[in-house]
DNA sequence: GGTTTCCGTTGACTTTTGTCAACAGAATTT
DNA sequence: AAATTCTGTTGACAAAAGTCAACGGAAACC
């Protein structure tokens, strides 16, 4: 359970974590089963855990006022999932997350990962990640002021093909911000060319 | 001219730079002039430098094939320019950055920036700088995915509207991932309500 | 002071995307 | 095994946004 997770916290690090790092993980992060369809984090309350996820598939969202759902984040094996400023400042969140597969995941509040930001190969982790998390979000933001939806769509297949075997769709649809109809024609038109 | 930087430090700090850190800083970053027009970064380099603007307005773009600018950041007074990505990995940068304003800015160069990174007060403003842009991008995101054109200029309007009296519309559009006629009518629409 | 560029607006038309409804096959539930 | 839900596709039409062209006023430049 907690291979995977040491696994990827090494795989940021310079030099491995020692055994007495992983004990700490060990006890700090929370196994935690997430049947389908079962939420980790309502709209309106404080997103207490950021999730590693081990085995399975999440999705985050928000609901417009027509109860439409708009998907700004998947998460599968080695990803996380969490609403982070819900849950760096303790406010509401106005997303729902919840289990797209029966998930493996590893919980963490916030007082424990400050804590953990006391290990070296931890804190490197999270600078890469925040990193990483930046330049995804440049990218996908100019994609979205610069691109057209069948663009926006293949530059998706292209970077996580692996997400659409994972989800449907409609998933992937709301994911690029079109509906699940432009989806659909817009992919019998890129099989054509 | 450091003033400012400095009071944007301490501001995010617990305990404010020490006089031998103010030191640090004002060796560190290096004052220049950018005039209007003037690039920062230009599409292929590698971004050497972050800059602080203490004084005038930036913006940084990517150009697609039909040559039209894609406006992904905007920054005036007490904001960073700059293209991470690139900054971070060496990488050639996809953005052009340059001076909408004669603009005063403070550059620092990578090695530098992990030099000042020992620093308690500078530390401490990279965590919540890193958390504010990704509140922000998330932000930003979810409105490209699930608002029209209008509520995405409102919710900017309200949000930022200092930018509003510093540039021209059709760079607002552009940042909205509008064109500029599209923004006008939104514009009018609005007003009459 | 005159010329040029920039800026915002508007109209007419086109393209892209959304909406609504229907359908069929697959998967899931009972 | 039958019923239900989920998924992806398609068609007809509507709405949103883009494109192109023209215009006038403001600002910048010489």
């Amino acid at each position: 359970m907690y291979d995977s997770l040491i696994k990827y916290i090494n795989s940021f690090a310079s030099a491995p974590l020692t055994e007495s790092g992983i004990e700490v993980i060990k006890k700090t992060f929370i196994p935690k089963k997430i049947r389908k369809k079962q939420y980790l984090l309502q709209e309106g309350e404080v997103c207490k855990y950021m999730a590693f996820v081990v085995k399975g598939a999440m999705r985050q969202y928000s609901v417009d006022d027509k109860a439409a759902e708009h998907i700004v984040r998947l998460s599968i094996e080695n990803w996380w999932a969490g609403d982070r400023e819900s849950f760096t400042m303790l406010t509401p969140s106005i997303y729902n997350i919840d289990a797209w597969e029966d998930t493996d995941a590893l919980l963490i509040t916030k007082a424990d990962m400050s804590l953990l930001n006391q290990i070296p190969a931890v804190i490197q982790m999270t600078r890469k990640l925040d990193d990483n998390h930046a330049f995804a979000y440049q990218k996908r933001l100019n994609a979205y002021i610069s691109l057209s939806a069948e663009q926006r769509y293949e530059d998706f297949a292209k970077q996580y093909p692996e997400f659409l075997q994972r989800f449907p769709q409609h998933i992937i649809a709301s994911y690029l911000g079109i509906t699940k109809e432009t989806l659909s024609r817009v992919r019998r038109h890129a099989v054509k060319k």
